[in-house]
DNA sequence: GTGGTGTAG
DNA sequence: GGTTCTACACCAC
């Protein structure tokens, strides 16, 4: 490091003239790059079809343009428009629905990617915008001998001003513009899209330089026009982080101009505002801004909304969710990741209070449902179990007897967490039965077991959160089976993990992946069994008719975690009965139903649920073998099997009466 | 963890 | 100001 300071803290920019006997504050190190994409909705539009180019298209969601491109701008319609206005305005105006925001978001996360190979520091704001810390590579630059010291500024320079090449700052903030261009030149190549860039020594700089000229050009901002670029703002509200709500409490103590809020006593802010907020908002009206670039990485919770002028009856919100669930459940597929909170926003109508009065209840995710979600299957179960979560939540909010008015419904997974599997296999077979049969399926194993996020284009390039090894490093060094919930894996006694990890099914060396459990397999075979015919069985397993509470859920999962080592079955092969229930909850006793069923003829040791069809395609050694694990099987109902474990927990080292079948097929499979 | 609020594009 | 469809941070509980 050339640089003469270290430290991170940003000077008093809005300043630069030594006051008294002050040290002059040291030169801002930091250039911070950010990158807003010109009308983004539209020019993903217009990448899709290229003859809407020349011709003024707007993108349409229920009855307003959001958004435009510039040949509709210089015909007079505007961001926010009512379709009807902005038709007046322009008749040949070509409108796009753009209510799935599938292309917009691919797109975005493409960018973000993009981005990430020039610096890992990338963080998204909205779709259509990115911070880039790019203080390394301008580092860098500078280090290399062959680096051109008298460049010029690449694009604008704010306010005019002068530059002095000989000045630390502006040369590294020339070289950021460098970058920049770059940068810009990549994503217009690569991806096609156009963009502005601001370049300046903080967040909240760059930010308000970078629309100083559109579209598509960029603008570098020296810190002696700080204070310039501040002052040209006429309101609070202009500053990114003064939102409305705090704007109006500004208002308030009088103080709508930046330079009455530079200059009110901290102490009145604070008073109204807090000291956390009071400070902030105080330092972004001087232009300072010490906030780092946070790399952004996958989303933490998706959503899927939709708002309507009147949804009053309960067969049509149990309609709209089941739209907005299912995109969800596919978009969740494509993510991989595990949802563990489910959510339910609705807005209602009310004559006082239009339009901003949302409310939300949440619940748990069964962690069976919340499994079997990731596994890609769109399985009936896991369906009809989200709906029943929804309309209690749903119930918590609306008193379904009484007349309602909803404008909004909102579904959000959050909560996500690796599912330790990557999507590639997803329908495969699966993992344990491909290696089971043959070692020549590395291949696979290396698809399974792959933590990146290469397989999901939306993610691939940001900075990996891969989760860290649940279990000790001596069993880091094991290998243990996919499907094994490690929280009980990690509580075992050390020979029935040593089995488990030394069983046939586990010969893949572990390398530099986490000792986790790509889901893959199980999905993988449940996907197979439960194509067709199956989804009926799968639902009507999952339901039995009861009514469940998100509450009572929460204790199911519980209790289905021991199930899923000590049952350990396929979803497919085993079926949730109340007949076999042991204690007082219902439900959560586990049978295996081994069928009677007349069509099955002579496979009459297989569990009912299974496809025969898709049975018979598989490798007749394989068969023999489920069927051989299927007829030997006994499985252990859930309360016992807690209870079981729940004892050797308590006297270390011992094996539990109930054991694991530890090196039996069927443990790796999920249970329902 | 839950539910509301505020902020942003 | 209203407006859509997101997504995040923060905070009290």
């Amino acid at each position: 490091m050339d640089s003469p300071r270290e430290e991170e803290d940003e000077p008093e920019l809005w300043s630069r003239e030594p006051v008294g006997c002050r040290r002059p504050a040291p030169p801002p190190r930091r250039v911070i790059l950010h990158l807003d994409m010109d009308c983004f909705y539209a020019q993903v539009e217009m990448i899709r079809n290229p003859e809407l180019k020349e011709k003024p298209l707007g993108v349409q969601q229920k009855s307003f343009v959001i958004t435009c491109n510039y040949a509709a701008r210089k015909l007079g319609v505007g961001k926010c428009m009512p379709v009807r206005e902005a038709k007046e305005r322009c008749p040949q105006l070509i409108l796009i629905c753009g209510e799935d925001l599938t292309h917009y978001r691919e797109m975005s996360y493409k960018i973000t990617e993009l981005l990430g190979e020039f610096s890992p520091q990338v963080e998204r704001l909205g779709f259509d915008e990115n911070f880039i810390d790019i203080t390394e590579l301008v580092d860098q630059r500078l280090r290399d001998p062959q680096c051109d010291r008298s460049l010029e500024v690449s694009g604008h320079v704010y306010n005019d001003q002068v530059v002095d090449p000989s000045d630390w700052t502006h040369q590294r903030l020339i070289v950021g513009s460098h970058v920049a261009a770059d940068i810009r030149a990549a994503v217009h190549t690569r991806l096609g899209m156009t963009g502005c860039a601001g370049i300046a020594s903080n967040k909240l700089l760059c930010k308000l330089v970078s629309g100083t000229f559109k579209p598509n050009q960029q603008t570098v901002l020296f810190p002696e026009s700080c204070s310039h670029l501040i002052n040209s703002l006429n309101h609070v509200h202009k500053i990114p982080g003064i939102g409305h709500k705090t704007a109006q409490r500004l208002e308030a103590l009088g103080l709508s101009s930046l330079s009455a809020l530079q200059s009110c006593p901290i102490t009145v802010l604070e008073k109204e505002l807090g000291a956390v907020v009071a400070q902030r908002i105080q330092m972004l009206s001087r232009g300072e801004d010490n906030s780092p670039v946070t790399p952004s990485g996958p989303p933490q919770s998706i959503s899927e909304e939709d708002s309507f002028r009147n949804c009053c009856t309960v067969s049509n919100v149990k309609a709209k969710l089941e739209e907005l669930l299912r995109l969800l459940l596919n978009r969740l597929s494509t993510d991989g990741r595990i949802a563990h909170t489910l959510r339910l926003t609705i807005r209602q109508f009310t004559p006082t209070n239009k339009y901003f009065n949302r409310e939300s209840r949440q619940c748990p995710i069964p962690m069976n449902v919340a499994q079997n979600m990731s596994s890609g299957s769109d399985s009936a179960a896991v369906f009809c179990t989200l709906m029943e979560l929804l309309m209690k939540l749903f119930e918590k909010m609306i008193d379904v007897k009484l007349p309602f008015h909803l404008t909004i419904l909102n579904v959000c997974f959050s909560n996500l967490k690796a599912s330790k599997s990557s999507g590639s296999s997803r329908n495969s077979i699966g993992f344990y039965l491909t290696q089971k049969k043959s070692s020549a399926d590395e291949g696979s194993n290396s698809q399974v077991t792959d933590f990146s996020t290469k397989s999901n284009p939306a993610f691939s390039g940001k900075p990996s959160h891969s989760p860290s090894p649940v279990v000790s490093n001596d069993e880091a060094s094991l290998s243990v089976p996919e499907n094994i919930d490690m929280d009980v894996f990690s509580q075992l006694p050390e020979d029935i993990r040593k089995e488990i990890t030394q069983s046939p099914h586990t010969t893949k060396k572990n390398k530099n992946v986490q000792t986790t459990r790509p889901a893959a397999a199980a999905g993988g075979i449940q996907h197979f069994f439960t194509k067709g015919k199956m989804g009926h069985l799968l639902a009507s397993a999952t339901h039995g008719g009861r009514s469940q509470d998100p509450v009572q859920s929460s204790l199911k999962t519980l209790l289905r975690k021991d199930c899923e080592f000590t049952s350990s079955a396929s979803d497919s092969l085993i079926t949730p009965s109340t007949s076999h229930s042991v204690g007082t909850e219902p439900n959560v006793g586990f049978s295996m139903d081994c069928a009677e069923s007349g069509e099955m003829g002579t496979m009459s040791s297989l569990p009912k649920s299974i496809d025969m069809n898709v049975f018979s395609q598989l490798p007749v050694e394989l068969q023999k073998e489920l069927m051989s694990e299927w007829k030997n099987q006994k499985l252990i109902p859930k309360i016992q099997a807690k209870q079981s474990q729940d004892k050797f927990k308590g006297t270390k080292g011992q094996k539990p009466s109930a054991a694991p079948h530890s090196n039996n097929l069927l443990k790796y499979f999920k249970p329902r």
